[in-house]
DNA sequence: AAGTTGACCCTCC
DNA sequence: AGGAGGGCCAACT
């Protein structure tokens, strides 16, 4: 049986993209609810790596993808942070003080 | 080889 | 509301 906690760290950042690839427009998820949901619970900072090391260089939607509290996790003096707050408002997610309201648009699967 | 550092998070104060 | 403290783990020094 194939245990996700077995694979190399190449493999896990795989994975770790090809969940975010899946977050819905006008969505967002935590960086742990995206570790719960590949099956490496815990391993929140991981999804920052991973999402740090494949920045500008694979198509996946980063900015997505935002602290368990909801807020973003650059600052709002940073470009980072000011492009994935644009990014998220063009979604038509609100963003105030850059954060966002996880009960109104964090992404719950279990809801399709 | 040991220490430090992250796009983090949770449980307490 | 905000900090401390511990957990997490790969990639750096």
């Amino acid at each position: 049986m194939y245990h996700i906690e077995d694979a190399t760290p190449l493999q896990k950042y795989q994975a770790i993209h090809g969940m975010v690839y899946r977050i819905p427009q006008g969505c967002v998820a935590s960086y742990s609810q995206i570790a719960d949901m590949v099956g490496l619970p815990g391993r929140a900072r991981m999804v920052g790596k991973a999402l740090g090391a494949s920045f500008n260089r694979e198509k996946i939607p980063w900015w997505r993808v935002v602290r368990a509290d909801g807020r973003i996790a650059f600052g709002a003096d940073t470009e980072h942070g000011q492009l994935q707050q644009s990014r998220l408002l063009q979604e038509g997610i609100v963003v105030k003080n850059m954060r966002i309201s996880m009960k109104y648009f964090q992404w719950c699967p279990e809801d399709l």
